[in-house]
DNA sequence: CTTGACCCTGTAGTTGCTACAGGGGCTAGG
DNA sequence: CCTAGCCCCTGTAGCAACTACAGGGTCAAG
């Protein structure tokens, strides 16, 4: 009934020496051992891992997700603070993307401007620097 | 004439102690010292840090950054490689967009699914796990 | 002659893992 | 019973690209 850390591994997409850093740093509680002190993990524990990986694809930090935890540990507790959180990711998000989007049309200003000759020619190294260098 | 490590910092929007790690990793040569023992830069520094950071800035990677230094050095040689650095790191960028976007269509609906009740009925919780925590 | 701003070296911390090294256990085949 | 091959254990060190001290030295102004 119990599954070893590769299972859980397994079922979850993740490494084993992911799993087991997690329970280092306290986001996942330390299981009950085997005989042969092998860690025996339970359904809960597959569930919170889960929520672990869902949030951490969606970007959250790990100490996002510590919070997300915490909160949702708690049924009657208000709604605000996690949408807070969510929110605030999702603003960070769009930052993100805003500078990158900035990024790349100027990354693709800099390429366009290299005609294919040498090196002395080139404009992306003269357009990475001041050109004292 | 010679720039102390504060002025230099100041002149690219760089800490201090950043350049002195772009010392030890070689992307930066040691400087000559003064009697104090004080880095004394030069102009020829002054643009390569202003390369570095442009680069940085374009989001390169320092590892980049020393190859395109490197190949900067030789006017003579041909631009294909500087190209091609530019085109991947291009092509890395417009992945990055596309993971962000996504994962920004994802937050939203995630988001927009919570009512503003309590966390027992916050949708953010439930879409994040598969419930059997 | 002291204050405060600057400089020096060296080391440890950050985030989120990943990669060993060096050992033990468990099952199946010979 | 022995061995092969897999899995598990702990503990430590490494990655990128910085950042943040601690504990000192230097220098110009008042």
């Amino acid at each position: 009934m119990a599954l070893t850390i590769g299972t859980l591994a397994r079922a979850t997409a993740t490494s084993v020496e992911t799993i087991r850093y997690y329970e280092r740093i306290g986001l996942l509680p330390a299981p009950p051992r085997t005989r042969a002190n092998y860690r025996a993990y339970g359904q809960a524990q597959l569930g919170r891992l889960s929520f672990i990986r869902r949030a951490r694809d969606l970007g959250f930090s790990l100490d996002q997700v510590r919070t997300l935890l915490s909160l949702s540990d708690d049924a009657d507790r208000d709604c605000a603070a996690i949408d807070r959180i969510a929110t605030a990711h999702l603003e960070a998000v769009e930052r993100k993307l805003a500078d990158l989007t900035a990024l790349r049309r100027e990354l693709k200003a800099v390429i366009e401007s290299c005609g294919g000759g040498t090196v002395g020619d080139c404009r992306i190294i003269e357009a990475l620097g001041p050109g004292s260098d």
